[in-house]
DNA sequence: CGGTAAACGGAGTGGGCCCCCGTTTCCTGG
DNA sequence: CCAGGAAACGGGGGCCCACTCCGTTTACCG
């Protein structure tokens, strides 16, 4: 690959992030471009649908996601660091807006699961550590809560605290009997 | 309001329900006017924005809900019905896609507090009841219920038993202690 | 430093939303 | 029953956006 091909569309994953955090997930393609100082041609040769466009959007944040999972389980006890990456997930969900919805309902299953795989192998360690340490039933499943802080940030949108306080209710189920 | 002008907006409206259910909140006005067989400029005189247009087609199914909650309540005990109901306000909002994802981040607070106001008057009995009956914490609110419900359906889009499994899971933290 | 293949971007196409305005349809009062 | 007027209709046009074509430019390599 080119030099000035991989700067280009690093560029415009960049600038793709800010717009669909200020827009959401139809931003307008052309203003994007435009915004990256490249032409609308450029674009759509390395995002030939928006669809893979938010992809590579969404990309970065889950390795974001993944790096922070490490990062908590080595700082706090297991039952905390679970709830507090869970918030994290929420955040993140919460600021990209409707971004994993519209990945959710997209056409590429295989990218689907390979996000859901990362997040799902970075969640497990948190999720198997709390369950050891009895915090957590053992019928409860990674992808479970991870659905459930999703769904929880996107109806609460744009309220912080009004989210944090429906994971709370949410995760209140979570623990053994 | 004129006959026609009653019966064209009626049309309208019962294509919308359709064709959202087909193919989402973004699906094509001007198919929607050409299903119905009026012009575009009719659909825009009825509807001046899709918003619009969404909150006459959710109005009903609202509508639908309200009178599903007395329904649930005449029929079975309190806990129960609460629950019961909960899936019937679930398996709507799936049936609608992300329709009420895109009504909650319209640009009209007043509507969605009308709804939002029918709403939980309807499942405020329910609540209250299930209260009375022990099988509801008291500092949980009707909303925070629906707000979960709608959540789930949405994450678990288009798998029924999914969406029940996380439901179910959602309110396992709403019992008293 | 020159040739080549890759990447670029402006211009063009098609479709969708929305509005203007001449035409048609409905209601009502005589 | 009918005629006048207001209300509703809908085709056509403007504008914007997603997406493509192709002549031009740029980066790499020998």
């Amino acid at each position: 690959m080119r030099a000035d091909a991989r700067r280009n569309r690093e560029r415009i994953v960049a600038v793709a992030g800010v717009a669909i955090a200020e827009q959401g997930a139809d931003a307008s393609l052309e203003e994007i471009a435009r915004r990256a100082g490249v032409g609308s041609a450029t674009l759509h040769r390395h995002f030939p649908t928006r669809q893979v466009l938010l992809e590579a959007v969404f990309r970065d944040r889950v390795e974001e996601l993944c790096d922070r999972a490490r990062a908590t389980a080595a700082e706090l006890p297991p039952g905390p660091a679970l709830v507090v990456w869970l918030r994290s997930v929420g955040r993140h969900a919460a600021a990209n807006r409707g971004l994993a919805a519209s990945l959710m309902r997209g056409a590429d299953p295989s990218f689907g699961s390979a996000c859901h795989a990362m997040i799902t192998a970075a969640g497990e360690e948190l999720v198997s550590a709390a369950r050891r340490a009895g915090d957590v039933r053992s019928d409860v499943a990674v992808v479970d809560l991870l659905t459930l802080t999703n769904a929880v940030s996107l109806a609460a949108e744009g309220d912080p605290a009004e989210a944090d306080r429906l994971l709370t209710l949410a995760l209140e189920g979570i623990r053994p009997a």
